[in-house]
RNA sequence: CGGGCUGUGGCGCAGUUUGGUCAGCGCACCUGCUUUGGGAGCAGGGGGUCGCCGGUUCAAAUCCGGCCAGCCCGACCA
C-alpha cells in the first residue's frame, strides 16, 4: 500500500514519468489534432497563476495589454526576410473562408510581430509617442514536427510583448529589464526555478532579431529548457512596416524595437524542474491550492471542522481547499493531492478533533507534525514561506552540481550527458557549436564568467553554457 | 521528409508464429455490503463490428493485398 507504481520512476524512464504525471495529476490530455492539447482544470489553474504573476510584473514594467487578430495576411510575413524564412515551414495557412477560396490566404499567427508592427506604424508619429509598450496574451500556432504536451505543442498559450523606442540603447535596456524584472524574478521567486541568463548565439537567435536574450533552466534529467526570451529586433521591422517618428530635431527616424515572451511551456518546466517520483511539486507562491484540508474519516464533527478551518486559512490569505470526499479511502486522497504537488496537507480525523489539533503533512521534506487547531493558520503560513525558500535552494544546489567547466569539445560532450558544460566561447566558436549540434548539444546561452548578462553577444571573454535541450 | 516500430473496451497489454476452443487480462468505471490515520476487501455488473477497405476460406484479431493513423530516432522549435 505504498505509492510505488503510481508513477514510472524518473530514473527508469523520464519521458514516461512526465506522461504519467500529466495523466495522474490531471494536467492535460492530447487533443484530437496532432500536436494539440487539452489543458485540464488543474493544469489550467497553474497557468492562470503564472499569468497573474507575470501580468502584474509586466504592468509594473510599464507595458499595457492589448489584443490583435489571430489571422494575419500572408503578405505581412513576407515583409521581413529572416522572419519569413524562420517561420514559413511551420505556418498554418487558411485558404478557404465562408465556403470560398480567399483572395489572399491568411496565416494563423505563429507570433505577432508583423501585425502588431503594422499598427505601430499608424500609432507612432512623434518622439512623444515613444516608448510604445504593448503586451498581449494570446494563443499562437506553429506546426511542429514533434509535439510534446506543454513543451512543444502546435497551439500554445503565451504572452508576447512588443515595444518601440527612440534609441537602440533604450530598446536594449528595456529588453534586459523585462528579462530581469519580469521573467527572472518570476521564475526564481515564484516558480522557484533557478535560471541561467545570457544571449543566444547567432545560430540560435530568433528569426528577425539582432540579439536574443534568454532564460535557461535545468530539468531533473539534466536537459535544458528555454523558459523565456527577450529580443532586440533592431530596426528591420520598423523599416519594413515604416514605423517612423519625428524626433526632437524635426527629423524622421525609425524606431528601435523589442519583443519578448513566455509561454505555457513553463508549465512543463515547472513539472520537470521540481517533480519527483511521487508526482508534481508546486512551490507555494504558485500553488493554486496551497493547503488542502482533508477529512480523514466522516466521524462526528470532522467535516464541519474541516470547513471551518479552511475558512480560517482563507481569511489568513492562504489558498485553501477542503477534501471531504470520505467515500474514498484516506490513502487514496492523500496520494492524489501529493501527485498534484499541493505543498501542505492539513489532516483532520476524529483523533485529531478529540485533541483539538490537526496534523500537517508536507509535500517536500519534513515529518508530519500536529498543531493546535487555533494555531494552524499561522503555522501553515510560516511553513509555506520556508517551503518556498527550500524548493529554490534545493533546485539551485542540484543544478549547480550538474554544471561542469569544460576546456574541450570532448569535455562538453561528457558534461552534457548529465547536465550543462561551461566553455569559453572564444575557444568553442561557431565551428565548435556546429560540431556539437551533430550530437544534439547546443549552446544554451552566452554569459559573463560570473553568470551575469553581458552587454552584447559580442563581448569578449564570454562563457558558452552548453547542453541538450527540449 | 529519411530510418525503425505499432494499431485489440477509457488506459496499459496478451492472443497473430500454427485460422476454429478467442473476445481475454490488469487498472479504471457501475451496484451492494464491509471499510476509511498512506492508492481497501469481497460479491455482482456494464463496456470492444480486434485501425479501414477488399481478398482467400466452411470459418479471419490471426493469412494475402491496398489504404489510413499513431509512436520512437533525426532535421525544426516558446
Amino acid at each position: 500500500m505504498d505509492t510505488r507504481g503510481v508513477l514510472t520512476p524518473q530514473n527508469e524512464d523520464f519521458p514516461r514519468w512526465y506522461q504519467d504525471v500529466l495523466n495522474k495529476a490531471e494536467l492535460a490530455d492530447n487533443g484530437p489534432v496532432r500536436g494539440t492539447m487539452v489543458i485540464r482544470p488543474y493544469g489550467y489553474a497553474l497557468w492562470e497563476r503564472m499569468q497573474a504573476e507575470v501580468d502584474r510584473r509586466i504592468k509594473q514594467a510599464g507595458a499595457d495589454n492589448a489584443y490583435f487578430p489571430l489571422f494575419i495576411p500572408e503578405s505581412y510575413l513576407d515583409r521581413e526576410s529572416d522572419h519569413v524564412e524562420g517561420f514559413s515551414p511551420e505556418l498554418a495557412v487558411v485558404t478557404m473562408g465562408g465556403g470560398r477560396e480567399l483572395a489572399e490566404p491568411v496565416v494563423v499567427r505563429p507570433t505577432s510581430e508583423t501585425i502588431i508592427n503594422a499598427y505601430f506604424s499608424k500609432w507612432v508619429q512623434s518622439h512623444r509617442d515613444l516608448p510604445l509598450l504593448i503586451n498581449q496574451w494570446a494563443n499562437v500556432v506553429r506546426w511542429e514536427m514533434r509535439p510534446r504536451i506543454f513543451l512543444r505543442t502546435t497551439e500554445f498559450l503565451w504572452q508576447e510583448g512588443h515595444t518601440a523606442h527612440a534609441t537602440r540603447q533604450e530598446a536594449r535596456d528595456y529588453a534586459a529589464r523585462i528579462l530581469h524584472d519580469v521573467y527572472q524574478d518570476f521564475m526564481e521567486s515564484v516558480l522557484a526555478v533557478p535560471v541561467l541568463i545570457g544571449y543566444k548565439t547567432e545560430a540560435e537567435r530568433f528569426p528577425g532579431a539582432i540579439n536574443s536574450m534568454c532564460l535557461e533552466a535545468m530539468m531533473r534529467d539534466g536537459k535544458a529548457l528555454q523558459m523565456g526570451t527577450s529580443h532586440e529586433l533592431g530596426q528591420s521591422f520598423a523599416a519594413m512596416f515604416d514605423i517612423t517618428y519625428l524626433d526632437a530635431d524635426g527629423k524622421q527616424a525609425h524606431v528601435w524595437q523589442t519583443s519578448w515572451g513566455v509561454s505555457s511551456r513553463m508549465v512543463g518546466g515547472l513539472i520537470m524542474a521540481h517533480g519527483d517520483d511521487r508526482g508534481l511539486v508546486v512551490p507555494p507562491k504558485l500553488a493554486p491550492v496551497q493547503a488542502v484540508v482533508i477529512a480523514v474519516r466522516d466521524a462526528e464533527g470532522v467535516v464541519e471542522a474541516c470547513h471551518r478551518l479552511s475558512g480560517e486559512l482563507a481569511a489568513a490569505g492562504i489558498r485553501a481547499r477542503v477534501d471531504d470526499k470520505t467515500g474514498s479511502g484516506f490513502g487514496r486522497r492523500a496520494t492524489d493531492w501529493e501527485l498534484k504537488g499541493v505543498p501542505i496537507r492539513v489532516e483532520i480525523g476524529p483523533r485529531d478533533l478529540e485533541q483539538h489539533q490537526a496534523t500537517l503533512a508536507f509535500r517536500t521534506g519534513g515529518e508530519k507534525q500536529t498543531v493546535n487547531l487555533s494555531e494552524v493558520p499561522e503555522q501553515v503560513e510560516a511553513m509555506l514561506g520556508r517551503i518556498q525558500q527550500r524548493i529554490l535552494s534545493d533546485a539551485t544546489a542540484w543544478r549547480d552540481s550538474r554544471i561542469a567547466d569544460a576546456g574541450t569539445q570532448a569535455e562538453v560532450r561528457e558534461a552534457s550527458s548529465t547536465g550543462f558544460a561551461r566553455i569559453p566561447w572564444a575557444r568553442l566558436g561557431p565551428e565548435g557549436e556546429a560540431a556539437l549540434a551533430e550530437d544534439a548539444i547546443t549552446v544554451r546561452c552566452l554569459q559573463r564568467p560570473d553568470g551575469s548578462l553581458p552587454h552584447s553577444s559580442g563581448e569578449p571573454d564570454l562563457i558558452a553554457v552548453c547542453g541538450r535541450s527540449y
